[in-house]
RNA sequence: GGCCCGUUCGUCUAUCGGUUAGGACACCAGGUUUUCAACCUGGGAAGAGGGGUUCGACUCCCCUACGGGCUGCCA
């Protein structure tokens, strides 16, 4: 079994490694979408391969620019580079129409002029009996010389006997009878290809190596083998993993909520959590669980992909965030920070703020589950004087704990501006009124932050400086 | 209906025939604490069911159940 998985099939060592993704532009970059991307990338960086990026439009009717913008920028956030530009697989359709026409002239398909009603009396029929409903066209074998004029499609002539075996580096070795695959349409009666024709062309033209997609293709990759063996093409080595589903073990849907990267973004997760947690989700290298994107890199193979679709589990990338927070450095936080206040429309940062929150950023930071927090616990370096403390802060800033505060001023005034000389201080005054620490902290905290959760009080007063934090303990005190 | 894939703690997973079935997240209890959180200690928690094969099966085979996919001139 095992060794099946690893066994590489046609494609020989030798040859570079090259990947694809494959998305149709009908809407956002699915977060399901965004993991088989990843995989992709994944396994090309890791072996100085290429990633290549083709847009599949040949549905007209359901294929937007919008979408395949949204895509780009998905795949942008997330960090995971292309290389060369998004093929559009529309803009290949006259490519793929001459390989159909090859397979034809080399009696590997056929004309068929059986219309969409003919096709749907043959199912019905074959239903009602218990038969097979795959399509078998009786233009197959059909003399050329009494091929009507009129509009028809080109079908692949499959095989009928025997077996399709696909070596699936995930799934297995997977046998199909070929009775039970049918004649698929290559070529529209419109003269457009299918979707199935144009997979193999482009990445066969594209010389892709391994095709990583989900396992809802399994059963289109016998079908599919099919046209590569009629053209003479190598087999690339194909990889089909399972589905990521929602919580509730259902199919990802919209009613699931956010589904696309950018509400992830808009969630406030940082892209290289996603990344861990996307890689760490349906493949594993042993129990390694928080991870680099060099190690991924490194790591990532396709052997270590599990069979069985996973769920979903947003307390685990919660976890995994505030892991990746720890390892970034405070500058690369405050950077993707300021791209999530864009994205989520808020007010960008000024200046003064921004060298705040960088002062401020290893509390900040710490544990953080996402940059809304973050910014939550930064607060006390976004407001400017006067602080107007919020319901629960305005409590704690009674007529006795203002006297403290008040008699707390002058003893900071000049005093060396450090952690334990702050700390030694604050104790001494609540010693002396024969209170513990607790009692204290939710004054300084309301005078300081206006709120009642914040960062140590401690730790703003260091980031805000002997001036700003007698002033606004000053303010307190006064009851202004 | 036919074909294909899947099923280890609540969740993500380790395990490549021999383990007290391990880890992580989550959860529960206790401790610590200037708030939220964090942190420390401890705890409960799993091989879908049934047959084989084997000295020995979570691991291999078969059946059943359940879940998923495909069965389009969609991708």
């Amino acid at each position: 079994m095992v060794s099946e998985r690893l066994t590489p099939m046609s494609a020989p060592l030798t040859s570079p490694v090259v990947t694809r993704f494959a998305p149709s532009p009908t809407g956002f970059l699915h977060i399901g979408g965004a993991r088989t991307a990843l995989f992709n990338w994944l396994f090309a960086r890791g072996r100085g391969g290429k990633f290549l990026l083709r847009i599949e439009d040949t549905d007209r009717a359901r294929s937007t620019p919008e979408a395949t913008e949204a895509i780009l920028k998905g795949l942008t956030w997330l960090g995971l580079s292309w290389d060369g530009g998004a093929v559009s697989q529309f803009e290949r359709a006259p490519r793929h129409a001459e390989v159909a026409y090859q397979m034809l002239a080399r009696g590997h398909a056929y004309k068929c002029f059986a219309t969409q009603d003919q096709i749907e009396a043959f199912r019905e029929a074959a239903r009602a009996e218990g038969r097979s409903t795959l399509y078998q066209s009786p233009w197959r074998d059909a003399d050329p010389a009494t091929h009507p004029d009129a509009p028809h499609v080109i079908r692949l002539k499959a095989p009928r006997d025997g077996e399709t075996v696909i070596e699936d580096a995930v799934q297995g070795r997977v046998v199909f009878r070929n009775d039970q695959l049918d004649d698929m349409v290559c070529l529209r009666s419109d003269g457009t290809p299918t979707y199935m024709l144009a997979v193999v062309v482009d990445d066969h033209d594209m010389g892709v190596t391994h095709v990583i997609r989900g396992d809802d293709h399994l059963n289109n990759a016998a079908r599919q083998s099919q046209i590569y063996l009629a053209m003479g093409w190598a087999v690339p080595q194909f990889a089909h993993i399972p589905l990521i589903h929602g919580e509730d073990g259902k199919k990802l849907s919209k009613r699931h909520g956010a589904l696309g990267v950018e509400d992830y973004q808009k969630m406030g997760y940082p892209a290289a959590a996603i990344r861990n947690y996307l890689a760490r989700l349906g493949w594993s290298h042993g129990d390694d669980e928080f991870f680099s994107d060099d190690q991924a890199v490194q790591w990532f193979d396709l052997a270590g992909i599990g069979r069985a679709p996973a769920r979903l589990d947003l307390k685990k990338l919660d976890h995994l965030t505030a892991l990746h927070f720890s390892a970034m450095n405070d500058a690369a936080v405050l950077h993707e920070l300021e791209a999530f206040l864009a994205v989520t429309g808020a007010d960008l940062l000024t200046g003064a703020q921004r060298n705040g929150l960088l002062a401020a950023m290893p509390q900040l930071k710490d544990k953080a589950r996402n940059f809304g927090q973050i910014l939550e616990r930064g607060h006390f370096v976004l407001i400017s004087r006067p602080v107007v403390p919020d319901e629960k802060a305005a409590k704690a800033l009674d007529s006795v704990s203002r006297s403290i505060l008040s008699e707390l001023t002058p003893q900071l005034q000049n005093a060396s501006w450090e952690r334990e000389r702050l700390e030694a201080i604050v104790s001494e005054i609540a010693a002396r009124h024969g209170l513990g620490l607790g009692k204290i902290a939710p004054a300084l905290r309301a005078a300081l932050a206006g709120r009642s959760v914040s960062p140590s009080v401690f730790d703003m007063m260091l980031v805000l400086g002997r001036d700003e934090t007698l002033a606004r303990l000053t303010e307190a005190a006064s009851g202004s």
